[in-house]
RNA sequence: GGGGGCGUAGCUCAGUUGGUUAGAGCGCCGGCCUGUCACGCCGGAGGUCGCGGGUUCGAGUCCCGUCGCUCCCGCCA
């Protein structure tokens, strides 16, 4: 092995592999890094050597350094390797132009290994087709080696770190907020921690720093923002994670637009400095009504047309006994077009089946044939009604119709979801388009699912348009906004109440009695009583942020050490049990589940 | 909590109707090679077919259970 004490004299390095360029042509450099492909011609050997930034050729001869060129050829994959020599232009036919550094190579003088590297589980260069994630979750360190995975993480950063260069420009104040903290009702199941010091008690992790960044506008810090870890114990997803990274923003003295306007901007920059889509200013507005009455959902994908249609009243008379009923139960019957499409039986049926999966009892499907439908449903319906029908859902030959027939929120969710899951089927989406949409004037109070309370659609700190009337819960709108790209909820947020008498009437709305709200957010009331500014803000999804700008399919390639789908750390094996002593401590007895338990 | 998909060499996968010795590519190991860059050529090693049970003369293949990964529904902004 070369031992070489005058390298490490001058450091490890000077240059990054990736900067061993052109304009260095006949200067030495000194790189350091991961071997990443050892090509040994027996009396030539060629190492690229990788780092952060990219990778370098290296050529060892024998004459030039018989010392450097034994360790060359006992090289294996992922050594970690110190080399300098002079960079020296490449002959015309030896170019690799596929190589940022391809023009250039360094002739290496001296080299020495910092540490062998057993053979990786996986090749971390290119080529070895795509890694199984159990693979690359349990050596993420590995993985992370891995280009895509190096790009995305120099995107986030790049992400945060325009946000931060925005935020501060406009004088926001990046403050930290407590992780172990209180319930707070995002609406979400809580992570928690057990106390030591105060047995039987418990903190929570925040599922948002929302009561304290309103503390803070109490404080008078007018503008905050914070990245800030965020923690949800509920079942994952491809874009949900148990702990995730959240933009958290909020600002004294603003209406809605004031917010808005902000944002826009941080967006726009943003996406500019990352090489994001253009964003057109201002962003498109869409009233929540109107996008469930179109869209069937609160974060329509604008990229696609297929929007629904409302057909009830076209059928009040129907003798469907099917569209009758959802109707008269004050439901409805809505639609939607897929266009001119043929569909097998069996895709069909599956269609049924994913709208009784979203809640339906069941789907409708026909095609326009002449002037009615070739549909098993078509017999229940008169000449006039499927005419009709036709029109409204602008039905030409051949066109393939959806309908549903339920409680309206329930038509919504199915119909809203088929067209997305259409959308993708027949490839209605165009590569590259990319659609921001706010929806506003959110419904403040929704019913729960029982029917028996009122719940806020965001959370119960959002402050009312207007004058709150506790005698029409239903029909108070929301200070609220969300930011929809291309169908996924990017952030969302809102005005607060900053007024306690107001704060507390939304309690009493939303059936927590006074001594319940004194228990719960005190402070928050009291705070409110010091005089407090009018504020709102906005939270953004860091994750799925990131995500949508790196193109991946998961927030989990754009964390560096993300949970698996059932919450676990492939990694480090978390969560694991732990000792009794620490149990002891918490004052925690662990009951084992045995055979009769439950 | 429910439904779907997957689990075979280090990695990515193939494996027919249940049939005798489970394969490929890449990687790995050894040898040769002075202009390669997915280097090339020659040779080689490497398997608890996730785990447990069952059916069968015989199970990677069929059945039951279980574990893990993943997608979706519920849940969750």
């Amino acid at each position: 092995m070369s031992d070489s004490p005058a390298l490490r004299a001058n450091g490890f390095r000077d240059t990054w592999c990736g900067q061993v360029l052109g304009d260095r042509v006949d200067s030495s450099a000194r790189v350091a890094g991961w071997v990443h492909r050892r090509r040994d011609h027996g009396g030539l050997i060629f190492i690229d050597l990788r780092d952060r930034t990219g990778i370098v050729q290296l050529v060892f001869h024998p004459d030039s350094s018989g010392e450097a060129f034994q360790l060359a050829h006992e090289l294996r994959a992922e050594d970690v390797l110190s080399a300098a020599g002079s960079v020296v232009r490449r002959s015309a036919e030896t170019v690799n132009p596929e190589l940022p550094t391809g023009e250039v190579e360094l002739a290496v003088s001296a080299a020495e290994l910092l540490a062998d590297a057993e053979t990786p589980p996986f090749q971390i260069e290119g080529f070895s087709g795509e890694v199984g994630e159990d693979a690359r979750l349990r050596y993420r360190y590995l993985d992370l080696r891995r280009e895509p995975m190096r790009e995305a993480m120099a995107l986030r950063h790049r992400v945060t770190a325009a946000m931060r260069e925005f935020l501060d420009g406009e004088g926001f104040l990046d403050i930290e907020t407590p992780v172990l903290t209180r319930s707070t009702p995002e609406g979400a199941r809580d992570f928690l921690v057990p106390s030591r010091l105060q047995q039987g008690s418990f903190y929570a992790l925040p599922q948002s720093p929302q009561l304290f960044k309103q503390l803070l506008m109490v404080a008078g810090f007018e503008r905050y923002y914070q990245i800030a870890r965020c923690f949800r114990d509920e079942d994952l997803r491809a874009d949900r994670q148990p702990d995730f990274t959240q933009l958290d923003i909020e600002m004294s003295f603003v209406g809605v637009d004031d917010v808005i306007e902000v944002n826009e901007r941080l967006l726009a920059h943003v996406f500019e400095r990352v090489g994001g889509p253009k964003v057109e200013l201002p962003i498109e507005r869409l009233p929540y009504d109107e996008a469930m009455s179109r869209f069937g959902t609160d974060r329509p994908d604008l990229r696609f047309g297929l929007e629904l249609v409302d057909l009830s009243d076209a059928l009040a008379e129907t003798e469907f006994k099917v569209f009758r009923g959802a109707i008269e139960s004050g439901g409805a019957v809505r639609g939607l077009n897929a266009g001119r499409r043929e569909l097998p039986r069996s895709e069909l049926d599956g269609l049924i089946s994913r709208a009784q999966e979203l809640g339906a009892k069941g789907l409708v499907w026909a095609f326009r044939e002449g002037d009615g439908w070739r549909s098993p449903t078509a017999k229940f319906l008169s000449e006039g009604e499927l005419a009709e029908l036709n029109r409204r859902l602008g039905a030409e030959e051949g066109d393939l119709l959806l309908l549903v027939a339920d409680r309206r929120p329930v038509a919504n969710a199915v119909l809203g979801q088929l067209r997305v899951d259409l959308a993708e089927r027949f490839e209605l989406i165009p590569a590259d388009d990319h659609r921001l949409v706010w929806v506003v004037d959110w419904p403040l109070l929704e019913q729960s699912p029982d029917g028996e309370r009122w719940e806020p659609l965001h959370h119960p700190f959002t402050a009312p348009a207007g004058e709150f009337d506790p005698a029409q819960p239903g029909e108070a709108r929301a200070l609220a906004y969300d930011l929809v790209w291309n169908g996924q909820e990017m952030g969302g947020g809102s005005i607060r109440i900053h007024r306690a008498d107001v704060q507390e009437k939304l309690f009493a709305a939303l059936g927590i009695d006074a001594d319940e709200a004194q228990a719960r957010f005190g402070f928050l009331l009291e705070a409110l009583r010091f005089g407090a500014p009018p504020h709102g803000g906005i939270a953004y999804g860091l994750d799925r942020i990131v995500q949508r700008l790196a193109g991946a399919d998961s927030i989990r390639d754009v964390i560096a050490f993300p949970k698996t789908a059932s919450g676990a750390d492939a990694l480090t094996g978390a969560p694991a049990p732990v000792d009794a002593m620490q149990l002891k401590e918490l004052g925690i007895e662990l009951r084992r589940r045995g055979p009769g338990g439950s």
